[in-house]
DNA sequence: GACCGTCAAACTGCATGCAATTGGGGCGCT
DNA sequence: AGCGCCCCAATTGCATGCAGTTTGACGGTC
């Protein structure tokens, strides 16, 4: 099977698609945290095109997941909360098993070395700032993702990805990077090898290990959001001025 | 009030919202065949809204893979081909594995009642049209997706079921319907007896054996693109001339 | 000082206008 | 007839303008 990337659904040259690319790196680098302003306004005139487009630009994050847009209020970063961080790498965990599971034994060579260069790359930046550890992690599973040159698999995981370094940014503590660069060259070895078994098994332990150390679990002081900080207390008071959230199949 | 939809995403009651919504529906009845031209005047002056906010929608819809979107063309509704209907279905599987595997043993009885009328509804609908037909069969899986009370998982859901249910109506031979309303009330059974394993190998098989049915093969009389049913046979062919080709055959 | 109503600035929702690009029909040439 | 060229109607890309809504600051009242 063939290398290179896809790129046919979005993201060709057009002004909004610069300005989602450029938004989508400001916010998983943390430049922009959770809850951050995005005014039409500033975003227009900070990119040099007119509030038309940032706001589609906008529309198109929204889908994604990483802004939140409420009607005739300024966009915010969005503030996923605990359980949708915790949705998103279950969804995550599957999404990605896929992706080995097509790829193990496919491999050519060049793919091999370009995942092989990309850890080295993580490697080298260990002694950067977080927010480029975080950004190289996630690019490697993107590429992974390329790799299977399925576009909707790319794009799922892609946004799914992003949508997690987003959360890890809320919940996290400082976190050690070198044993997920060590997972990650187990699983390119696993792959090279093709053990299909043995590779999903390395991709499922090293993303529900990857959620657990950070999602260790809803912390308070970090959650930038006060209805979701609030959210379990609400639950005890029995007052019906309390906006009951619509509580359903909740697995716990 | 049992279960009801989150919608906290997108989807809220703005114009954009609407027409997103008008067009899916129109796309997955097929009202609106793949590769039907959508110019944003006449999407504006049929909705009585602007070229500004048909653009809008037609860029959502495009990031939910229903519609092309090519820089200066006309959009048209997406016409996916084989391999990405195959990717999208496997990707669907392992998405409403996870699924029914956070619903087992966790529904109320109205959430059991409210699947069981949604199917009686499917079974009344068996005498009407296809397209009918398959969106009910659809929105099935999309309510199901819904109790799991998870945004995330529910916007995924919704938009691989929406993309497969597009493919369905390009690749798929005019298909009984019964045996897979049969295997919805045993997902809904096995989901009540709260058995994880068995729903989910259920759901995995209802999901494989329509795809199965519906992708028997590229069948080449069926696709509209003449590009894509070449595909394969181009790959054989080492020149570099072969994107050149005489004029486009006959439409339905 | 705390509470509340009022109001202007800020911002969004949407339509319209203008320039740039496309593609298809008509025309001439061979 | 077949082939290629050119031009114009159709259509998109984008900015701007106007109206409606929200925010939060100010001043009045208790």
């Amino acid at each position: 099977m063939p290398a290179r990337a896809t790129r046919k659904t979005s993201e060709s040259s057009d002004k909004v698609s610069m300005i989602c690319r450029a938004l989508r790196r400001a916010i998983i680098e943390q430049a922009l945290e959770p809850g951050a302003k995005l005014p039409e306004d500033s975003l227009g005139e900070r990119f040099g095109v007119s509030r038309t487009i940032a706001r589609h630009a906008l529309g198109q994050l929204a889908a994604e997941g990483l802004v939140e847009l409420r009607r005739n209020r300024i966009a915010v970063v969005a503030t996923p909360s605990w359980q949708e961080a915790r949705d998103a790498f279950d969804i995550r965990i599957e999404l990605e098993r896929l992706v080995v599971r097509q790829l193990a034994g496919k491999l050519t060579k060049s793919q091999i070395s370009e995942l092989t260069d990309h850890v080295d790359a993580e490697d080298r930046a260990r002694g950067g700032t977080d927010a480029a550890s975080i950004r190289l992690a996630t690019e490697f599973h993107i590429l992974l993702a390329q790799m299977t040159n399925s576009p909707i698999l790319v794009r799922y995981v892609s946004e799914v990805a992003y949508r997690c370094c987003l959360t890890l940014s809320l919940y996290s503590r400082p976190h050690s990077t070198e044993c997920a660069i060590n997972e990650h060259r187990a699983i390119i070895a696993a792959l090279a090898k093709g053990d299909e078994a043995k590779v999903m098994e390395l991709m499922h332990h090293h993303l529900d290990s990857v959620a657990n150390r950070a999602l260790v679990a809803p912390t308070p002081q970090r959650g930038r959001d006060l209805l979701d900080v609030l959210a379990p207390y609400a639950d005890e008071v029995t007052s019906d001025r309390v906006v009951k959230l619509p509580k359903v199949a909740r697995r716990g």
